[in-house]
DNA sequence: CCGGATCCGGTTAGATACTG
DNA sequence: CAGTATCTAACCGGATCCGG
């Protein structure tokens, strides 16, 4: 820890030696929002590297934010769980994402879309309170893509976790959503709404007019569409 | 700026391409903390390289975070002043600055004594309320350390800038603290009171009863000096 | 499949010196 | 005062490979 300090006694620097190194940020997000395996944090980082991942695992047990746990029942396998530390750095990754939402153009935001991050995103956040009591199948298709990252489908069942799937599952679909993946990852991060995308036809909603009509409420928005956005 | 990336739309990932860079959320702490000047900015981050902060500062101006601005009275000066998304990145410092007093253990800290750091700090924090309203001078004496960074002087006027200076300044002192610089540095933090070093004989104040008596309040302590401490 | 380690080329940062 | 220039060391990205 001697190597890269900043040499100041101030607590500012002392936690950004830890934190402000490049994608710890990032990770700890993929963290706070409830990731715990090696492989399912690599899907919430995907362009950071395994050995870069690592490395970071290990500072951040080094630094008492999280702490690495094997899974008794699964052997070889290994859970990342953050520590009451970890857990209060929620406050400062609310700080720079909410600072993000307010204060970062959305062009350059708009350049970096990702059919997989936005629906890993969405069948995480999803909300089924507001869905039929029984199981519903959502088939996303995002037809200016290629076909390998075009399709997407979400299985929702009431009491269960979310499945996101990208091939064919086998259910009947009860909901289709043609949309472009702009259009989805705006929504998603509440600059544009389902209505509006719907009246300018570039969102098109076919199947169950239940789910249809209540997409805006069960569709779990990114935790930061609520913040006011400042710059264009 | 696609140099870089992390190229994720959330907005905690557009975030920390600007912010967690190395040095960029210590520079932010000292352009909040008021300095606007290339040489005042350098004694803010004295480890950092002149070539890294001008760096800094223009991606920082790309960013929409600060403008530089020519002093028209003084050519070939110039001021970095932060423009309001900037001002708006003091509750990120903050929730930085707050976890590391929280959690980043005291040990390592206090391994980063810096004189000149602390007396910049505390020149900048002193509060001028319940001192004389008379200019005051005094001497902070470090006697651990070479002769070169030892004394100090912090020249008090009321309505006016607190002075600091590292060589003798020819008034009279009207309150010496002899100490050593991790007392001094304890105290700024926090994690120990101008009664308690005292008594324990790690500090030694003479001249002014005035003065001595209210050294707790007039000393400016650290902004997250009132953060409890959750680790050693 | 899961959880990494290894290697190599490119980028970034540190140290020091220097300039208008 | 306000920065550049230059050289070296550390870090990072991307691909591949490995052991259970």
């Amino acid at each position: 820890m001697a190597e890269g300090s900043y040499k100041q006694f101030c607590p500012v620097a002392m936690a950004a030696e830890i934190l402000c190194t490049r994608w710890t940020v990032v990770l700890l997000r993929e963290l706070l929002a409830g990731s715990t395996r090696f492989n399912d944090l690599r899907r919430g980082v995907p362009r950071m590297s395994p050995a870069l991942l690592a490395k970071r695992l290990r500072e951040l047990q080094a630094a008492g934010i999280l702490e690495r746990l094997p899974v008794p029942t699964e052997p070889d396998v290994s859970e990342y769980k953050l520590t009451p530390s970890g857990h209060e750095l929620r406050t400062v990754v609310e700080a720079v994402g909410n600072w993000g939402q307010r204060w970062v153009e959305t062009k350059p935001t708009l350049e970096n879309l990702d059919p997989e991050l936005l629906m890993w995103d969405m069948h995480r956040n999803l909300n089924t309170d507001p869905m039929p009591h029984h199981r519903s199948t959502i088939q996303f298709m995002y037809r200016e893509l290629p076909q390998t990252s075009s399709n997407w489908w979400l299985i929702v069942e009431p009491g269960k976790n979310v499945d996101l799937c990208s091939i064919e599952p086998g259910f009947d679909v009860d909901l289709y959503v043609s949309t472009d993946l702009r259009t989805m990852t705006e929504i998603w991060m509440g600059l544009n709404t389902v209505s509006r995308a719907k009246r300018e036809d570039r969102i098109i909603l076919t199947g169950s007019r239940e789910l249809e009509s209540a997409m805006q409420s069960w569709l779990g928005l990114s935790p930061f569409a609520k913040i006011e956005k400042l710059v264009s």
